[in-house]
RNA sequence: GGCCCCAUCGUCUAGUGGCCCAGGACACUGGAUUUUCAGUCCAGGUACACGGGUUCAAAUCCCGUUGGGGUCACCA
């Protein structure tokens, strides 16, 4: 019995997109569930032109996720080399090899000749089919297309008496009629490789036990699995997994800038885009142009948890059982089998992902999230120079006030309030008007309480709101009476954490100055 | 259009012939709590695509219909 090996065999992009990173991890699963080996193979018979920018973010994006892999890139392994580009010879002799078994051959019919005949059988309704016509030239006539050096491409030669089936891991049996199928080329009259061709070979040379990649690719089995037969290779397990929708659709999620724009509008999706177009500016990127919700990186940038997106992908086409959601990784790795893998596809739920999110940052400690949403302030600029312990403090409190308002981190960056300068405050209009422009008193009170404010020493938030109660009585008022009036002009929102915490994050200073400029601004809007 | 795949609440899913007049989670609605927001707690609605079989019994098996999707390259 050897061990189980499955791969991911990305092509250098530039980018990571979220349902690939879905089909990668259902193949790191398998292999760490099974205690086998996870491969990273680079499918760049493309030919990328910068190769390190291009691939640089894919690898950024599994180590992001924690999904590491024991042979490929950086890592090297016992079957390299892991780019299709440095494989050539392999190609080479496979396809050597099927050419003298007759099992290929040369097609020197110009591209438009068959273009032709596949336009004739579409437009005779029948299925297109080869005509193969240079296996029926005579041997001068091939001798000439060999000495005039006539381009060709070799295609594979379907036997087109037979059935081809496979029994899926997910799926199930699964069987296509040969009589059915075109002569595939494997190889361009330059050499290089295709697709299927070019995947068969190197499963094979890398002894990879199961192919677990998305549906799209069931239709190119067929191919795959005539030509792992024909070049005497052992088949490996295929398991078709479902691919990964758009929100709300069965469609499968797209890269492509039209469907960008259609997710942008969509209700599910909106949210995830909104929160990039109110991000990355401050962040100093562009926006849900530069980083959208289809690409990994989307998620790092923004302030995801890797565990958030690695439980929120994990339960997108598999579940553990009737109840369980909320699964941290180990779980994950020792629960996963391709048996409990849901055949129909499933549409990304940007609403999920938060509540995985949430969830998962509930678990950090303090600590821990100020350590990740430093970050955040100091590339807005809100925090500059060194984070001393002065500042680390003043973060923790405000991070500690917050509670579980912050759930991306993110969203540290809302708070700006408590990071401007007093006379830098915006006020969100349309509270100002209503708590401190349109109550008669707001004013008034907002002045008596500024005096009361100014001449306390204690600015703890237990203290302030006690002594708050106590003003209160003695004044004969309510809470409601000033205490919106009060938030909106030390903060500018509406709303926030509570009201004491606020002040005493805020210190003395800064709120008396800040009620001023209310009280100030109030007048002339009258 | 050919071939192939799929079909349970709005969404992700549980369900492998009786435990299901269908369970969980997210979202939604209502209520409670709170100085705001977030949260928390309680309550609520909503689904087996349709039609035929098979069976004592079907969301579950079979057939058909409809619908959705994938793919049909000298892309990967």
């Amino acid at each position: 019995m050897s061990t189980v090996r499955t791969r991911f065999a990305p092509s250098p992009t530039g980018f990571m997109h979220i349902g690939g990173m879905r089909t990668a991890l259902f193949n790191w699963l398998w292999a760490r569930h099974n205690g086998g080996q996870f491969i990273l193979r680079i499918d760049d018979t493309d030919q990328a032109r910068n190769l390190d920018e291009a691939l640089g973010p894919i690898l950024d994006a599994f180590r992001w996720l924690g999904l590491d892999w024991d042979e490929g890139p950086e890592v090297g392994g016992d079957h390299g080399p892991y780019f299709q580009s440095q494989r050539s010879e392999l190609y080479t002799a496979a396809c050597e090899q099927l050419l003298q078994e007759g099992k290929a051959y040369k097609d020197y019919d110009p591209p438009a000749l068959t273009q032709q005949d596949r336009e004739a059988a579409e437009k005779e309704k029948r299925p297109f089919l080869n005509i193969r016509r240079s296996l029926e030239l005579t041997d001068e006539e091939r001798a000439t297309c060999e000495t005039e050096e006539r381009p060709y491409v070799i295609r594979f030669l379907v036997n087109r008496d037979e059935k081809v089936s496979i029994d899926d891991q997910v799926r199930g049996h699964v069987e296509w009629d040969c009589s059915l199928i075109p002569d595939p080329v494997i190889m361009r009259g330059d050499g290089t490789p295709l697709y299927n061709f070019a995947t068969v070979v190197d499963d094979a040379a890398l002894e990879i036990t199961h192919v677990i990649r998305a549906e799209e690719h069931l239709s190119n089995t067929p191919v795959q699995v005539m030509l792992f037969k024909a070049l005497g290779y052992e088949l490996p397990e295929f398991a078709h997994i479902p691919f990964v929708a758009a929100p709300g659709t069965k469609a499968k999620l797209s890269k492509r800038d039209k469907a960008l724009e259609k997710y942008r509008k969509s209700p599910q999706f909106k949210k995830l885009f909104e929160i990039a177009d109110d991000v990355l500016p401050k962040l100093g990127l562009g926006g849900s142009q530069s980083l959208n919700p289809v690409m990994v990186s989307y998620y790092d940038a923004v302030g995801f948890l890797p565990d958030a997106i690695f439980n929120g992908l994990a339960r997108l086409g598999w579940s553990y059982d009737d109840k369980t959601e909320n699964m941290p990784r180990e779980f994950i790795v020792e629960n996963f089998t391709l048996d409990r893998i849901v055949k129909a596809a499933a549409g990304l739920d940007p609403d999920k992902l938060l509540s995985y999110q949430e969830h998962w940052i509930g678990q950090l400690s303090l600590e821990q999230k100020v350590e990740q949403c430093l970050p955040y302030l100091q590339k807005a600029g809100y925090i500059t120079g060194e984070v001393d312990a002065d500042v680390r403090s003043k973060v923790q409190g405000l991070i500690s006030a917050l509670g579980d308002r912050i759930k991306l981190f993110s969203d540290i960056l809302t708070y700006d309030e408590y990071f401007v300068a007093d006379e830098e405050l915006v006020y969100n209009e349309k509270a100002f008007k209503k708590r401190i422009v349109k109550p008669e008193r707001a004013p008034e009170l907002l002045t008596k309480y500024r005096d009361h404010l100014s001449q306390q020493e204690d600015f703890t938030a237990s203290f302030l709101e006690e002594d708050f109660k106590t003003w209160l009585e003695a004044n004969d008022l309510g809470y409601g009476d000033i205490i919106h009036a009060l938030r909106v002009a030390t903060t500018g929102k509406p709303a926030g954490p509570g009201m004491f915490e606020c002040l005493e994050l805020l210190g003395k200073t800064s709120c008396v100055n800040r009620i001023n400029r209310a009280i100030l601004q109030a007048e002339e809007k009258d």
